[in-house]
DNA sequence: GGCAACCTACCTTCTAGTAGGTATATTCAA
DNA sequence: TTGAATATACCTACTAGAAGGTAGGTTGCC
């Protein structure tokens, strides 16, 4: 694995746990074992590393969905977008995500936006599931798609803060609860 | 109002904008108009002033409790609760409560307790409207109120980081999803 | 030679927090 | 009723450490 990816897969990691704002230049050299300074030689300023992170992402998602493709529509592709939070759940990180949105009112323009476009990016993976398994009436709403991933997608990511409070496995039982919803006879 | 009132009331604020890690005494000592000093004596570390801001908001959660008693059960408090977050959305904020949990990771367990027992308190509010409005026939779900509370806040908190994007009113649509989902005859 | 990847050593700015002082009340005893 | 002690709320001036970032040098590969 080269430096370059090293150090965005690390910056994932402390995102997910601490948020974009919550670790620093000196937690990468900590991390990878190389000093502050090689670091920015790989990413000039923390907006640079912010994009390429926010490029990283995307890239992820469109994997997923093409992962996805090979899936019939409905509970199979729904339940494998739920579980790609999983590994996250379990190691009590949020969304890195939704990390970015939460601290996207102190970056500049140009991160701001890199940061809203992934989150589109993943918006609409998520409502083709849900179309998808509209049209193969496997799963069962009356909302607008639109509508319909806004809340879906919130509520695993909001899911997966709850799930570092007492009692734990609020992921887990939020999933099972929007599958069983979605999945639902009408 | 009170110089300490003055220094809580302007860490919600910012804390919904930014973060608890995405402010400082700085921005404080600019906002109220005396020194980083004078806000150190009221509130000697930013740990207390955490802790002083969990105790607000679990106050303010109590108020809102009350003021729900006063309606009727089912939608018109489901309403009252939702409405809570409007102000919030329109300004691009979080939810104050969910930004917390997101820095949790950085916090002292002290913090951190303060933090937990806040988001429960708030949890709970939120199943005891959903259950008085099922006893009412007013609410209609399948699944157990706590696994719905969860999904129904954490969905609204999520909406509100979805609203920083374009196209924004994420917050109002997801709300009005929510109401329609849960007032649907079964 | 030229370039990528690394290094040491530094800079500036911001951070929470401290030391110690002043003005203004409040309390309480002679 | 005075006057000393105490407490509150503020101040200026400072600290140590962490932040992001830079200057400039070394190494080793094509």
């Amino acid at each position: 694995m080269s430096t370059r990816e090293k150090i965005i897969l690390l910056s994932n990691h402390l995102i997910q746990q601490r948020g974009f704002q919550g670790f620093s230049y000196a937690d990468l050299e900590a991390g990878i074992g190389i000093r502050k300074a090689s670091i920015h030689h790989h990413f000039p300023s923390k907006t640079d590393l912010g994009i390429a992170y926010c490029d990283y992402k995307r890239a992820d998602f469109k994997a997923l969905e093409a992962e996805l493709q090979k899936l019939p529509a409905g509970v199979p592709q729904l339940h494998a977008y739920l579980d790609a939070f999983a590994d996250c759940a379990a190691q009590g990180q949020m969304c890195g995500v939704y990390a970015m949105l939460s601290d996207s009112h102190l970056f500049s323009p140009e991160l701001q936006t890199a940061v809203y476009q992934l989150a589109q990016t993943e918006q609409q993976l998520l409502q083709d599931i849900l179309v998808a398994g509209q049209r193969s009436a496997a799963l069962h709403f009356a909302q607008p798609p639109a509508e319909l991933a806004m809340v879906v997608s919130s509520a695993i990511k909001g899911a997966l803060l709850l799930n570092r409070i007492p009692p734990h496995g609020a992921y887990e039982r939020a999933a099972k609860a929007i599958v069983d919803w979605l999945s639902a006879a009408p």
